[in-house]
DNA sequence: GTCTATAGTGGGATAGAC
DNA sequence: GTCTATCCCACTATAGAC
């Protein structure tokens, strides 16, 4: 690990406790055991964090999406894999997906731009593959857009409960949530 | 509307866009078509509206529940009304359930104790109807946690999704999402 | 690669005139 | 009740010594 990324991964651990615009650059740099103007040997800005942050995640996002959809599945077995998506990033990644989540409007200009675009990109994705599951009559045929939130907001905060709740093996995880998911509770 | 209560409400507009922490309070006196200082006038601090706007509505939310429990209902009936408590709440104070999402961590001391409190106790009431559901064989044996955040995480960020989709009717909305939540997509 | 020192900006909040 | 002027402090970032 170089010393950049473990500044990325120190940052990344403040922002999700108190948001990027409550952390100062001394507060990271004094949870790296230094001072502030030595971080900037190693990143060019605050800002470069964040970037690096969200960025890098909405890629894996994006990148996920795509070996999804070239799958040869039903749409009930897409929006499967979708959610196993989601869960893997958040064991691995929570504290990015706080940025992720909360953060990516203090993203400069171009990077929020294609930050926005990938979101975009990847909320239509999901809607197509509902879509086709109500065509089909695999999924029920509801408001798809009720549908597509229900999920996306369950899969996107999921990173802040998911710590708390001493660990929960997660493959029990991923089988309990797609149940609950697609068969309900009653 | 009070002059404050004036202030209150342009700043939880604010709050919801970028967050408290990156609203200045020069941004909010702009926004009123006013200087920073005349503001004091009306409200004691910056905290004090973050204070207002968060305690508030985490007092309905309290208040809302405990009508829910002495009602003569079913579990899965009380858990029914629970999401039309959070959906009249989304409809009418989107901007204030911002905060309370993104910024409660920024109250000070003897607030944000509070603040903890009450969302404890009604998490552990939504847990107990849950439990209940289960004990009765209304629910699904599942874990309860995977059924409380699945639901309470859907509920709790609807007011990032309400008025994208151009104001659906509420009622439309109600009868989609509990029919989501319970009954799941399949 | 880390430090001290500091520049330059913008933050929350107050004093006092009108 | 709103203004101008200002205080004091914290912020991001840079310069230059070691």
């Amino acid at each position: 690990m170089t010393r950049k990324e473990e500044i990325v991964g120190t940052a990344s651990q403040l922002f999700k406790e108190k948001g990027y615009s409550a952390v100062s650059v001394r507060d990271i740099a004094q949870a790296m055991g230094m001072k502030a103007a030595s971080l900037y040997n190693h990143i060019e800005s605050k800002q470069e964090i964040l970037s690096i942050l969200v960025l890098d995640l909405a890629r894996e996002f994006t990148s996920g999406m795509n070996k999804i959809l070239i799958l040869d599945n039903s749409p009930l077995q897409k929006i499967e894999k979708v959610i196993e998506l989601h869960i893997d990033i958040t064991v691995n990644q929570s504290e990015a997906l706080a940025a992720l989540n909360n953060d990516w409007m203090h993203l400069e200009q171009e990077d929020l731009e294609d930050f926005v675009q990938m979101r975009e990109d990847y909320e239509e994705n999901f809607r197509k593959i509902i879509k086709e599951g109500i065509r089909v009559g695999q999924i029920q045929p509801r408001h798809p857009e009720v549908i597509l939130f229900s999920i996306l907001s369950t899969l996107r905060t999921l990173y802040l409960w998911y710590q708390k709740r001493g660990k929960l093996d997660v493959n029990v995880l991923k089988k309990d949530m797609v149940a609950v998911m697609l068969r309900g509770i009653v």
